[in-house]
DNA sequence: TGTACATCAGTGAACGCGCGTTCACTGATGTAC
DNA sequence: TGTACATCAGTGAACGCGCGTTCACTGATGTAC
């Protein structure tokens, strides 16, 4: 998100400017680090080395290591899957829209194995420390994907075969699920399976195995 | 002084059985401990302590931390939810099989969140891991989740929406998902969602309206 | 504009603690006679 | 049956290393005049 070239770029940075610099150098490297080792198997000599800095740099921007995880935590948990919806054409028949969205997810899957094993790092941090200020916009993702199915469905004339709300939730977690194999047995999840599987759960099922004659459109 | 017992306990226990004791002990305390605070998290002492017992036994009965990690892996994984399947009466209809079976795993979730973090840790470990021998019975277990559905689809004279294999990832990956999610948040996720997904994933989800009556043949 | 001083982000070394691992030892179990 | 020795599972102390955290310092940036 660079915006207009400030009069600052021809001079020196400013302090303020190289610090905010350093900081998102040591967040974007701990992503990388807590992602691969986890969050007690990464020290911070990890994360100061992957950003090219000491560890004397990370206690000058965050308090301690937990700071360091609660910030990363607020700033990654959720953002991966967000744009999925946006990018599929809402005029195509509703099993394209749902084979689409099933790739998308499964290309982001495959692109960005990363961000899911520090998304699992998170979710496991969460869960074993439930006093920590839970920072999901859960509910508000969740309602969004939820008032788009509904009204695709108004759209197009078909019922929702649960509450929009309910649906969300079973996507998501089926979508999580898929995930969640495929980092493990990545040979064992077909890729179009997601989409598949959106296609029956919004029942439009397409053809079906052994029911020969069914046409597509 | 107790009446009559087996020789055996009128005995001191050998060696081998005393032994073959705390190998168990150390195992389920691992379990525990693990499950708290993840692998990297838990020392050997705090799995030493949780079993009442000193480090040196772990080393006794195991070669290092990891080789303790590897056999729990070994015993462990999955063997959660394989039980269900044979739980669920057959002879009701298919959407009341599907309600069962959900809430079967449902109940296991509530109860047993503990061996859910522990799989998880133990996925991500796998999934960190790939060298590691991957221990998962997993397509055994797949195989035969596939092979109950399709029997059960043949003997009711409906078809499955996908082949039963991939029908048995996707249930397999939905039910992980509900799992992660309940986890974090269990307030979000209704008790019966994972039964209703199944019946409408199974094709029987009550009537859909503008799909005329489904006729068994 | 230049000069002198103040600030403070990041350095590098140090500290102390907890951890995985090792090891000499102990005392109960096993074995030979 | 009893006696003498061998074995070895588990103990408890020790070791060394890596880690999170602290701190005196440096040198570039900022400020006052």
């Amino acid at each position: 998100m660079m915006g207009l070239v400030s009069p600052r770029s021809r001079t020196a940075p400013s302090r303020e400017e190289k610090k905010a610099q350093t900081r998102a150098r040591l967040l974007d490297a701990a992503a990388v680090v807590f992602a691969k080792k986890g969050f007690a198997g990464a020290s911070l000599d990890d994360v100061a080395d992957e950003a090219g800095l000491t560890k004397g740099a990370v206690y000058s921007n965050f308090a301690n290591k937990t700071d360091l995880i609660r910030v990363l935590l607020d700033l990654h948990l959720g953002v991966r899957s967000d744009a999925i919806p946006g990018e599929v054409d809402p005029h195509l028949p509703q099993p394209e829209q749902a084979a689409r969205a099933g790739e998308l997810f499964m290309a982001m899957l495959t692109e960005e194995r990363e961000s899911y094993l520090l998304e699992l790092e998170f979710l496991l941090y969460l869960a074993r420390n439930p006093d920590e200020r839970n920072p999901t916009n859960y509910l508000a993702r969740r309602r969004a994907i939820a008032d788009i199915m509904q009204q695709r469905a108004d759209e197009d004339g078909y019922t929702l075969p649960l509450p929009a709300e309910d649906l969300a939730t079973a996507v998501f977690a089926l979508g999580a699920g898929i995930a969640l194999e495929r980092l493990v047995n990545p040979a064992h999840v077909p890729d179009d399976l997601f989409g598949r599987m959106l296609a029956v759960i919004f029942g439009v099922a397409g053809d079906q195995p052994g029911k020969p004659g069914s046409d597509k459109r």
